[in-house]
DNA sequence: ATGACGATTTACT
DNA sequence: GTAAATCGTCATA
């Protein structure tokens, strides 16, 4: 029913892969084994050096984002505004500091333990569409924090399963027309950048954040 | 050593 | 709509 993302997935340009990447699962596995599961319904692309919206820009390269220039299908994890982690998904050609961030899923797995993670109390049916929207929430949602900066999201030849992965369903559970794009969420002075449709969101989403009712425009578009 | 800032979230007017 | 929270990181000295 599903297949696990592999190397030649990710090896693509962000604004394809975050496209891509909507519809597919991200699951987290906990150390205890247990499953935590949604399906990306947003994400945004940053395209590589000469993206001024980037960590990388200009071939910015630090301790923070070293991760950026690392194989695709490796996770690049950052803390930002003193509270919140980010997921970035890196692609692109080997060594190129191209990345996709995942801004939102919907649930499907381990509903309960995402609550917890939220620092929520029980009852918390009403908000499912909430434990995952906005990559700072889905983050800790999914417990993920800068001890998976640099993780692989391919397993290696031992066929053991990380801690974090990709499925793809044999089937897309979304539409090509419920896929919408739009300026990416909260960029500074990205100049011209801070205007690129390199934002992509599964249309009438719960789960997504930010304003849910920009421009459509032809999927992958650019 | 120090200061400015951030690919966010939440609460509040 | 605006503002505060909060701290690791990076550039500057």
């Amino acid at each position: 029913m599903c297949r696990l993302a592999s190397r030649s997935f990710f090896s693509r340009d962000a604004a394809s892969l975050a496209r891509d990447l909507l519809g597919t699962t991200l699951v987290r596995t906990l150390p205890s084994g247990e499953r935590l599961a949604g399906m990306i319904v947003e994400t945004e692309a940053y395209v590589g050096v000469r993206d001024r919206a980037s960590h990388a820009f200009g071939g910015r390269r630090t301790a923070r984002n070293e991760s950026m220039y690392a194989k695709p299908g490796t996770l690049y994890i950052y803390f930002t505004y003193g509270i919140h982690h980010c997921a970035n998904i890196v692609c692109g050609k080997m060594g190129e500091p191209v990345a996709v961030l995942l801004r939102a899923l919907r649930p499907t797995e381990g509903h309960g333990s995402m609550a917890t993670n939220r620092g929520w109390g029980v009852g918390a049916a009403e908000r499912q569409h909430e434990l995952c929207r906005g990559p700072g929430n889905l983050c800790r949602a999914l417990a993920i924090d800068r001890s998976l900066d640099g993780a692989d999201l391919v397993p290696g030849r031992g066929g053991a399963s990380g801690s974090v992965s990709v499925e793809i369903p044999r089937r897309s559970p979304i539409e090509p027309g419920m896929v919408l794009n739009g300026p990416r969420i909260g960029l500074g002075n990205a100049g011209t950048w801070k205007d690129r449709p390199l934002r992509f969101w599964v249309r009438d989403s719960e789960t997504v954040s930010g304003r849910r009712t920009a421009e459509t425009r032809r999927p992958g578009a650019v």
